[in-house]
DNA sequence: ATTAATTATGATAATCATTATCAATAGGGA
DNA sequence: TCCCTATTGATAATGATTATCATAATTAAT
């Protein structure tokens, strides 16, 4: 997602950028394409913004999922990981290493004749998420 | 799932059935389809089995997720919901209404294509999830 | 600029889902 | 029956997230 947009999405959304909310917003955009926890982003932050409390961690996070320059995603660990938005496209495809936990991203959207199934039985589809399990090159013969 | 091929995989994980784990299977069969947090399954099951405890449930609801009778998905609301599996295929397909909440499954499976790009790619595809966000018929012209 | 009103913050308490602990109990086999 | 092990429910502990609240920072009005 390019910084133009990022800056549109909080004037449309009246958000004021203060430090905190600014080394949070800079620790998203230098992590591009990576999944952090609100405690890998507190400690990152904290870098430029020492004494960061991770409620305000937390609050802007969720303000920055709502004006969709984040996504908010539950990957079955038992918390959210946030991630910069790519594009406009509103996909979400991951790929989950079942041996070494890394996320990586893929780009190819092969969904879109199951959404006009889904259409013409009358759903109005918004967004989806898919998550591939998988063993990845480097983990695949361990 | 068929009846059998629970009994099987109980079997095979040398699983004993004490009342009060077959009182939360027995809720799981009774709710195919459905999708249900832990605390739901121990409001039902305390109707079969009144003085279950919630670690129970958990303990149970886990282990008949390690046996693959049940999938365990968290579907972006802070907690895992438990369904019985339905096939010996591994795929998770579900529409969440974004008005309602309903979450409905869908049988198609057209991701083999994706998934196949992958394998050439070197990975080793184990399982999958899929989670469409729309709004249902009912929930459409609201 | 000075003050008044609003908004944002950090510390911390509260909450919610889940997991761990542990004493009491229930089964199964010698 | 008695012993051994597995299971249970109550409850404490944990981890992630949210709510509260007094204080600090910003903005707006004078």
């Amino acid at each position: 997602m390019t910084d133009r947009l990022i800056w549109q999405r909080l004037e449309e959304g009246n958000y004021r950028l203060t430090q905190q909310r600014q080394a949070v917003l800079d620790v998203m955009r230098e992590n591009r394409g990576r999944h952090l926890s609100a405690e890998e982003v507190l400690a990152e932050a904290r870098k430029k913004a020492p004494n960061l409390g991770i409620a305000t961690v937390y609050r802007t996070l969720d303000k920055l999922s709502s004006f969709e320059v984040l996504y908010k995603t539950a990957f079955d660990e038992g918390k959210y990981r946030y991630e910069l938005c790519e594009d406009e496209h509103h996909r979400h495809h991951h790929v989950i290493c079942l041996s070494c936990g890394q996320i990586i991203e893929i780009e190819e959207d092969l969904l879109s004749s199951l959404e006009k199934h889904l259409e013409n039985k009358g759903f109005e589809v918004v967004d989806h998420q898919l998550i591939i399990y998988a063993k990845c090159p480097g983990c695949k013969c361990k």
